[in-house]
DNA sequence: CATTAGAACGTATGACATACACAGTTTTAG
DNA sequence: CTAAAACTGTGTATGTCATACGTTCTAATG
């Protein structure tokens, strides 16, 4: 039950690691690296100085410890990283009354959406099944609970759960990638309307007819107040996801007693 | 104006890399290699080996030059991806009247459903602003002509197309992985449904109630008729692509006279 | 006590991206 | 018409990285 061997395929073994309950009693030398120990650290240098600089090497001597003991306790960086962005993702929000369906969701997404914000690093660990670790899990069992209240089966909550789930990872990796850009980028600091400007230079009308008049519309001002600031939701994601939900309620609405599909 | 140099920034270059017209009448020898030449070779190295074994050797030598040449036309390995991305996605799909506001759209996410699912790679390549290449703006564009037909305003109508790129993108990395560990997997063809038993054994019911409530309904054979054959977009995503549709109509029809926000 | 699983370590290997200097080739300036 | 300039393709070199392997030491078990 070494960390050291068994390369098959994928799924068992991220569960173990993300779920081992430390077997007792094993020989050899306490050990004094601890899986747990050990992502703790990654998710500190990701936060720190972001994903590019989370070496293996980095993470050991942040640690103190050289870099091929990491491996007694972790089979691969991959699966190291499977770990910590369960840990980045720590314990899901508390977002009151799930009966209160439409709150609770939104409540649900912005603070995903802050946690992206906090964390933008954890966008970038490729994304290889299904969520299995235990916050992650956490996070989707309290999605859940406001979509079922609502009257969702439970495969259509799954599905709606997934829906919003990508759909504030894909929001967040567009508008925060952007942000980056703007830290590193030492003159103007860029913006949707800079990049609608830049690109409408390049645009030809003809081709792109939809575009161009977004695009000039946009610059034209239509920026519109940025609603209130106490909307933790910026409208880029806050549109999209209050349509979502008013189409959700009108479907329960409509759906009472009907099965599945 | 050479490729070989300037590491400013990054949108710029991305650009002129992306949208370059060749420069006519410049010194030194004809170029043999071009930068649509390498990123096509990209493209099919990803497309028969996946996006691992893309390495600019691997690039090089499939077309029979020295790695470093390439370096005279792309300026590094991202910048490259970013061209190679934007071919794979190639022409946008032709997708009906764009008046006809539901199908349209319905057909703009089905195929890019099929895209992802012919070029998984695609899902790989990180994302690291807003869509700038020819190919990608042709995408956006053909699907904001029947958000803007149905009513929205421009600002809504980009928002409403991030939402629903992000949610297409978003669970095709999720389905489409799991497709992708059953190509390795030896014993089982992994599906939702054993992804469900397995995790059931991990969750405690008190820890996870709404989540244990879904997987053991879905392991019941909730499954349901995998609806109409003819439907090219799976349950997993029409059920919240159809949700937020009927959302933004019934908006459209609330707001018809008033104005942004 | 003797055995043995397992921890930490060092060294080694093989990819890989990319910097840099060189050699050959066209185009343009004088 | 010539020479400099700009550019292409190549080879070699460097530094980083994940990870395989062998060794040594430690502590729990028979």
């Amino acid at each position: 039950m070494a960390t050291r061997d068994s390369k098959d395929p994928d799924l068992e073994r991220s569960l173990t690691l993300l779920w081992s309950g430390r077997p007792q009693g094993r020989r050899g030398p306490r050990p004094r690296l601890t899986v747990d120990g050990i992502a703790r650290a990654a998710v500190e240098v990701a936060d720190a100085e972001g994903i590019e600089a989370l070496s293996m090497q980095r993470i050991a001597t942040e640690l103190g410890y050289s870099t091929m003991s990491l491996y007694n306790h972790v089979p691969s960086k991959d699966l190291l990283l499977e770990v910590a962005a369960d840990i980045g993702a720590g314990p899901p929000p508390d977002i009151g009354d799930p009966d209160d369906f439409r709150p609770a969701v939104r409540r649900w997404v912005a603070a995903l959406w802050a946690g992206f914000r906090l964390r933008p690093w954890m966008l970038r660990v490729p994304f290889d099944h299904a969520p299995v670790g235990p916050h992650q899990l956490a996070w989707l069992d309290r999605l859940l609970r406001p979509l079922l209240a609502a009257g969702l089966s439970g495969r259509q909550a799954r599905v709606a759960a997934l829906h919003l789930t990508a759909v504030v990872r894909g929001t967040a990796q567009i508008s925060l990638s952007l942000a980056a850009v703007n830290r590193t980028d030492d003159g103007v600091p860029r913006s949707d309307a800079d990049l609608a400007r830049i690109l409408t230079g390049f645009l030809d009308e003809r081709d792109y007819p939809a575009l161009t008049a977004v695009y000039t519309a946009e610059l034209a001002g239509d920026t519109a107040a940025d609603t209130a600031d106490e909307d933790p939701l910026p409208f880029e994601l806050g549109f999209g996801v209050d349509r979502f939900l008013d189409g959700v309620e009108s479907w329960v609405a409509a759906n009472r007693p009907g099965a599945d599909s």
